[in-house]
RNA sequence: GGGCGCGUAGCUCAGGGGGAGAGCGCUACAUUGACACUGUAGAGGUCCGAGGUUCGAAACCUCGCGUGCCCA
């Protein structure tokens, strides 16, 4: 490397141009791939799948980028490390797609047919279903891409098929009628999850149910007064006075004139309206539970289509059930039965996807029986199989596995792994793992072969259960499996502890005997920079691509690792710190076009001259390197993104860049220093690369370095840099004299190119003096020495600039100040007797120490306003 | 209703039982062997409030206030 190839390093680091290049040179070279090797300590992290619907937002950015970081960090600790990629087909979120662009199309998934809606699937998931992918290797991730995988995939689908019916056989899957939630628009059952609760104004309609004999009446209050026609109860507080003689009677429900019984429910709320509730069991879960505790009849008077059944009554039945709220309550009124409606606000349940309201409603469904899958996983947990960073995290998935409910896994979606079930034509079930197998048991068991497939697909989540095994190549025993599994961390959301996190925790359980992971990485949510859920509507969302556009991959990475906290739950995403990343990525280019362009040029790698040729600005900078490298490993290690990204800026530009760079201008040059520059920034760029590989490569690469990529380069080891803390502790001492120099120098208003006289202690070493002269621009003076041999630390501590004016009294008289303060602290502090004996001994000595050094400097401060005052103070 | 966060400089946030920190913004100066996406220096804070524990609290505990997220 020589001054010509520096000029041709321009002053800006343009990665725009850059980063894609590397990336495709990487991808080329395989560098991201791994094969298990049992001779390292395997690292592998199994991505959250995206969804092949989903293009890359900031919460993938906050997800993936501390697993980059974590995966490069290990491979370069020589772990056996592989980062597994793969994508999720998202079943209701797909078909949602899908439906509409066949419906844009002018036709639909029932015109076309199953088998041609898959092919259209298929077809769309390889045109469009991957750009996530693209937008994550711009992101600079490096995933093992060769090891890709998809739910979809055959071995993937042959898992789930196995477990469903490994489960069945066991008696852990089986079908039912059940309370679930329905989306009438997508015509299928709904997770929990897919369903958000929005708070909306509507109405409290308070009805009034005659009793049987006519003595009495009680009012009931109701949202939704159309499902009045499937109510088989009243239900009242057991503890309520008000209705405590009217327990047990019979009422008459109007409309319909069913006789329905006034039961007593501790989960009736007494502040709810009137305190009586009116019960449909079919079509409310709290009702489901009250209508399972009494035994209640279950009326269905809303079907699938949103329409009411014929349960309703004739004069209902096919209407639409908001048409239906409208006929009730006019009916109601004529009756006299409506009391009165108010105002009210109260929450509704939508589908994440459709929008539509859901209907809660029976339906005879597939579930997962949890409880004996939920128990081992509890004590998995308990045992410390598997913990959460952070802890309190555990504590979400612990309250979800204890009062667990039953899994309803069917959907009425083409797109997913269908059902392994068939029926015959009595409807009995025939579950098996092919179409073979399940004749074989039809004709076996049930005399038919004529069996009809099940059109329904399994939940999502059924197939994300098994990834962390799945994408290993269970249920076949591969290499993979055998050292991959558990992996080492899971990072992902809290939002999905229990939808994933503890459903993959019991099916590694289950199927493999072990948990499938032993940390679980729970990472901030993030939320704009005021802290504001990031919505569309608001338009307050940040797009990691235009980030990326506008700053850099690396940049967007550092900006958003340095926001990441551990203990926080919350990531308020200010670009700011992106910005600051890409200033500090042009300061460190820069750093590198000087090293590169030293006249003496760099010798070999890894080289540096014995201690006896060190400056102490060497000593200390590799002094400082040590430190970083032992802050930046143990942050790491313990998931600190934000304290590692903050402790390699501190180094790099606050330390190298200000510090050390400055002092290997000096003349003559040290020796030494094309040497430390080009080791420094070796090891500062192998530091920096798991955070941002990008610029990290081509540092490395422009400087002196063995291998082919720092991709596989191998970590700073800080046992091998030479250490020495005299040296080190030296130059913290010059910098704070330089500081305190140029503070004195501002406020004379001399400009930094002026030179300043320093006086400094005759027995001041030359090494600092050097030092001294060249950052705080100045010549020295020999001051008389005062009181014999002075060690290095206080001679810096004596240094003056000379100068006489009314800023440096003032500045004395600030300094007295605050000294004299602090004197006063040390003294009262240490005056107190409880405080020396219960401190703990090296605080007290701490304390002992300091009062000695300010009243040495105050001592020495005041003699100097003294001199000022004896003209002449000035000598030239 | 239950759970979990957060409240520190104008803004965004670190820190954390023993000398109040960073970045941005602001002020002044500066083109000194890379860098103005720069450097140096400076101004700016009852660390939300009230109690408590402690020799010592911004930090730990309790309560309150404000604010946010999750679950029911």
């Amino acid at each position: 490397m020589n001054e010509s190839h520096a000029r041709a390093l321009p002053t800006r680091y343009d990665p725009q141009e850059i980063e894609p290049r590397r990336y495709a040179q990487w991808e080329a070279a395989g560098v991201f791939h791994e094969d298990p090797d049992p001779s390292r300590p395997p690292f592998i992290i199994s991505i959250p799948p995206p969804n092949i619907t989903a293009r890359a937002h900031i919460g993938h950015g906050s997800t993936y980028t501390p697993m980059d970081v974590l995966t490069r960090y290990h491979r370069m600790l020589g772990d056996n490390a592989d980062w597994l990629p793969g994508q999720d087909h998202a079943a209701i979120a797909t078909e949602t797609v899908l439906v509409r662009r066949l419906s844009a199309e002018g036709t639909s998934r029932e015109k076309i047919g199953r088998q041609r809606y898959l092919e259209y699937a298929w077809r769309w998931r390889a045109e469009v279903g991957s750009e996530i992918n693209q937008q994550f290797r711009r992101l600079g991730f490096g995933p093992d891409w060769e090891r890709e995988r998809f739910t979809m995939d055959a071995g993937l689908s042959a898992a789930v098929v196995k477990v469903f019916v490994a489960l069945y056989r066991e008696g852990l899957i089986y079908r039912g009628t059940r309370l679930i939630n329905w989306d009438p628009t997508s015509q299928s059952t709904l997770s929990d999850a897919e369903v958000v609760d929005e708070e909306r104004d509507g109405f409290l309609w308070y009805l009034r149910y005659p009793g049987e004999d006519g003595s009495f009446s009680i009012e009931v209050a109701t949202t939704r007064p159309e499902t009045m026609l499937g109510d088989t109860a009243v239900a009242v507080h057991p503890q309520d006075e008000r209705y405590a003689h009217l327990i047990g009677k019979q009422v008459v429900l109007p409309l319909l004139n069913r006789q329905i019984p006034i039961i007593a429910d501790e989960a009736v709320k007494r502040d709810f309206g009137t305190g009586a509730i009116k019960v449909t069991p079919a079509h409310d879960p709290l009702d489901n539970e009250i209508g399972e505790r009494h035994g209640l009849p279950m009326l269905s008077v809303i079907g699938l289509d949103a329409r009411m059944s014929a349960e309703a009554g004739p004069a209902y039945a096919g209407l639409d059930r908001f048409e239906a709220r409208e006929r009730v309550i006019a009916d109601l009124k004529k009756l006299g039965a409506l009391v009165r409606t108010e105002p009210y606000r109260h929450v509704i349940p939508l589908s994440e996807r459709t929008g539509d309201v859901v209907e809660p409603l029976l339906s005879l469904q597939w579930f997962a029986r949890m409880k004996p899958l939920a128990e081992p996983a509890l004590a998995a947990y308990r045992d410390g199989r598997v913990r959460f960073v952070p802890e309190r995290f555990g504590r979400t998935y612990e309250a979800w596995l204890e009062n667990i409910k039953d899994w309803n896994v069917s959907r009425q979606i083409w797109w997913g792994h269908q059902l392994p079930v068939w029926y015959t034509p009595d409807g009995t079930p025939v579950v098996a793992e092919t179409q073979e197998e399940a004749l074989q048991i039809g004709e076996r068991e049930h005399g038919t072969t004529e069996l009809r497939r099940d059109p329904d697909t399994l939940d999502t989540w059924f197939s994300s259960s098994l990834w962390p095994f799945s994408i290993l190549g269970w249920p076949k025993k591969t290499p993979e499996l055998e050292h991959w599994y558990p992996n080492q961390v899971l990072i992902t959301s809290r939002d999905i502890i229990f939808l994933w996190v503890a459903r993959m925790v019991m099916m590694g359980l289950k199927f493999l005997g072990d948990v499938p992971f032993r940390t679980v990485f729970i990472r901030p949510v993030v939320f704009d920079q005021h802290g504001r859920k990031m919505s569309r509507s608001v338009g307050n969302t940040i797009d990691p691509m235009v980030v990326v556009g506008k700053y850099g991959a690396d940049a967007f990475r550092l900006g958003i690792l340095r926001q990441t906290r551990l203990e926080s739950q919350e990531l308020n995403f200010d670009e700011r710190f992106c910005e600051k990343a890409r200033d500090f990525n042009t300061k460190m280019w820069n750093a590198l076009r000087y090293t590169v362009s030293l006249e003496e040029g760099l010798p070999s790698a890894g080289t540096l001259p014995p201690a006896d040729a060190l400056t102490i600005a060497d000593k200390w900078i590799l002094a400082q390197l040590r430190d970083a490298i032992h802050r930046v490993s143990g942050a790491l290690d313990r998931f600190e993104m934000g304290v590692a990204a903050d402790a390699l800026i501190d180094f790099i530009w606050y330390r190298f860049c200000d510090w050390y760079v400055e002092a290997t201008k000096a003349k003559p040059p040290s020796v030494s220093r094309a040497a430390v520059l080009s080791y420094v920034l070796n090891a500062s760029a192998r530091l920096l690369h798991p955070i941002s590989p990008f610029i990290s490569e081509e540092i490395w690469q422009a400087l002196p370095h063995d291998g082919a990529t720092i991709v596989t380069a191998s970590w700073p080891d800080a046992d091998e840099i030479p250490y020495d803390a005299e040296a080190a502790a030296q130059y913290d001492a010059l910098m704070q004299t330089v500081s305190r120099t140029r503070d004195v120098r501002a406020h004379l208003g001399m400009p930094p190119s002026e030179k300043l006289t320093l006086t400094v202690p005759a027995e001041l070493e030359g090494g600092l003096r050097a030092l001294l002269s060249l950052h705080a621009n100045a010549t020295l003076v020999d001051a008389p020495s005062k009181n014999g041999a002075t060690d290095p630390l206080s001679a810096l501590a004596a240094v003056e600039v000379r100068a006489d004016s009314a800023v440096l009294r003032e500045r004395y008289a600030r300094e007295i100040e605050r000294l004299a303060a602090e004197v006063e602290r040390g003294e009262k502090k240490l005056g107190n007797e409880k405080f020396v004996a219960n401190a703990k001994p090296d605080v007290v000595a701490r304390e002992r120490e300091k009062l000695e050094r300010y009243r040495a400097e105050l001592q020495q401060l005041q003699q100097r306003q003294e001199e000022l005052r004896t003209p002449p103070a000035v000598s030239s």
